[in-house]
DNA sequence: AGGATTGTTATTAA
DNA sequence: GTTAATAACAATCC
């Protein structure tokens, strides 16, 4: 699931957590570690604290007063907080144990995972070619990034190195309610379809971040796109569904005409 | 059984 | 260089 809003919730399980030292940290399952072992996270993390979390895209970023943390939960990964007494499930991968719980970074699917930067100036290694994260995006750099782009709107905005933060829903949703077509080529929209655009991502996202995930509500697309036979919540016409690039992309041909 | 799934990356092709 | 499509990664659900 992970987008945007599903990391900006990890982001604050781990905020509340900071300042009491890691007292162990177990690895159950080394798959998810990415270019570090087992040993090493251990050494690196024993003893430190978890210092201010942050995040970049989909990206949580976790410094430990040197070492940093670096997650990216791919589409089934988690974090969460628990009384150390607690069972674990069968996807825990990974805990730190604190003096009063322990984080869990569960993953059923573990298609990314858990990196390790020796301090901050490491961290961009990791990272790669992330674009700005879209909160941080104003309607005129919006234009900006779009500008020139032959490529379709949905890829664009799905690109992180174009923009981070914005997955499959992210992104159907954020069409949907600027009422674009997302197969339209995204440097050809005019001003005031930026605008339009711009203007949903930010309603999108806000409200997203609120409810930690993007929420099935009956009066968005994510709540209808799933249904047997979806129709739109705006205007009740059959929604159109295709899969363009491997992912599938849903709009309303009434709405989001061509 | 077969197909689908909210993420990224490598590869190949146009 | 840019864009697009596909498979692969892994594990589940319908």
């Amino acid at each position: 699931m992970p987008e945007l809003p599903d990391v900006e919730g990890f982001r604050r399980v781990l905020d509340e957590h900071t300042g009491e030292p890691i007292e162990s940290v177990s690895v159950y399952d080394a798959g998810v570690l990415r270019g570090v072992t087992p040993r090493r996270l251990r050494a690196a993390l024993r003893g430190h604290r978890f210092e201010a979390a942050r995040r970049r895209g989909k990206w949580l970023i976790a410094p430990a007063e040197g070492p940093v943390v670096l997650i990216h939960f791919g589409m089934t990964g988690s974090l969460s907080w628990h009384p150390a007494d607690e069972p674990r499930d069968r996807f825990v991968r990974v805990v730190w144990r604190l003096r009063d719980g322990e984080l869990r970074y569960g993953d059923m699917r573990k298609l990314k995972g858990i990196h390790l930067a020796a301090d901050a100036a490491d961290a961009p290694r990791v990272l790669g070619d992330l674009g700005p994260d879209a909160l941080d995006v104003s309607r005129d750099r919006l234009a900006g990034l779009l500008a020139g782009r032959r490529g379709r709107l949905k890829t664009t905005l799905t690109d992180q190195s174009v923009i981070a933060g914005l997955g499959n829903l992210l992104a159907d949703e954020i069409c949907w309610r600027a009422r674009i077509n997302p197969l339209r080529t995204a440097g050809d929209l005019d001003p005031p379809e930026q605008a339009a655009l711009h203007r949903a991502m930010r309603r999108v996202l806000r409200a997203s971040v609120e409810a930690e995930r993007v929420p099935p509500r009956a009066t968005w697309l994510t709540g209808a796109r799933d249904d047997p036979d979806p129709v739109c919540p705006r205007c009740g016409t059959h929604l159109t569904s295709r899969r363009l690039s491997g992912r599938r992309t849903v709009w309303c041909p009434r709405c989001q005409p061509a």
